[in-house]
DNA sequence: TGTACATCAGTGAACGCGCGTTCACTGATGTAC
DNA sequence: TGTACATCAGTGAACGCGCGTTCACTGATGTAC
């Protein structure tokens, strides 16, 4: 063994990382196993010395781009509230961010991925499934006292529904109306 | 020719309409040429002579079941809206009805379709944002005249967004809370 | 300290398979005279 | 009306290509004595 982190988790790591940004950008059927490899500086043959299938791949990457992305927005809403936004404020301006619409790489994986889910293995689903309920749980927490408890899959379906249709339509007229209306909606309904 | 619709008009008819389910079922990427032809009753040497490319045929199912899944929509709501029910109510139960979650073959292809769209060639990109608009087209009209008027595309987004969670979760817990909570936000916000 | 061996991570060629696309051909239908 | 020919829609074999997966091998690193 060379270290506790020894050689091999290294490579692991960068395979799976690689995995979590194309993933975002191409969904489930974009990441290719060859592709993923060379992009983390390896050859395709030695894939299988980390992962018993590309399957078992997309559940590492999943989860990876699901923490990382929750860990992201977690990180940018301290700014936002520091120019005096409440907090369910500060989660909606990041997340219908332009940064986020044109960033996918390192964005949420659920609006690139919730549409492919029913199709993916058991295995995949079941590590898709915990962006879903991470993003639900941090609009709970979010959502302000007097907000209805049970509002936080209606705001969590319909961010996630403004960013794919902001992307479907690019850098638009309706791209930025999907955006401000959706921005608009939400404060005007959750933000007192 | 043997008649006006003649026979090749016939078969083309039938490929796009399998095309444009397989679409709404298994999205873009699920469709495939030789699949599309055997459930059209031919075999696939003979696509070429109906489209210029695979990516042609996606054009043109997108398109049907653009105006396929607006058809069926607008023809829910007026049994939905003589028990009683607003336009609005009304589209907002077709939309997120149990059937529409299930079924997609014959669903709306929007939340089927639209986190592929910024992936595809530049004419199904084209042809795909046109269930966007007349998605918003329909809750725009269909919006009670006290709503905001520029809440049409955040409606489009949540409900978009919601299909596909609910899709996601399957029959579960999570599933029916998704749809009941969307339902329930979007009548409190926009039907009285 | 030095040598021999074992282990380990990664390489690159090869596999079977399914895909989109092409093409020479067939058989049926319609047209000309 | 009947025969010969042209057209048309569809067939099925074949193509190149990229994919996920396997495997014999290499070269470097660590261990035993």
């Amino acid at each position: 063994m060379k270290t506790p982190a020894g050689r091999k988790a290294l490579s692991h790591e960068r395979i799976v990382q690689s995995a979590s940004r194309v993933l975002r950008r191409d969904g489930f059927t974009g990441v290719g196993v060859a592709d993923v490899m060379k992009s983390a500086g390896l050859t395709h043959g030695g894939f299988y010395a980390h992962f018993d299938s590309r399957d078992a791949l997309l559940a590492e990457a999943i989860e990876a781009a699901s923490l990382d992305s929750i860990a992201r927005i977690e990180a940018a809403m301290p700014q936002l509230q520091a120019q005096g936004m409440s907090a369910f404020r500060a989660l909606v301006e990041a997340y219908l961010s332009p940064q986020h619409i044109d960033d996918c790489e390192q964005g949420c994986p659920m609006p690139a991925l919730c549409a492919e889910m029913p199709r993916q293995a058991p295995e995949v689903r079941g590590a898709s499934r915990h962006i879903l309920k991470r993003m639900h749980g941090l609009v709970e927490r979010t959502l302000p006292a007097h907000a209805p408890p049970a509002a936080a899959w209606a705001v969590v379906g319909a961010l996630s529904g403004a960013v794919q249709l902001a992307r479907a339509f690019g850098d638009t007229d309706e791209g930025r109306a999907v955006l401000a209306q959706t921005k608009d909606e939400l404060l005007a309904r959750y933000d007192t």
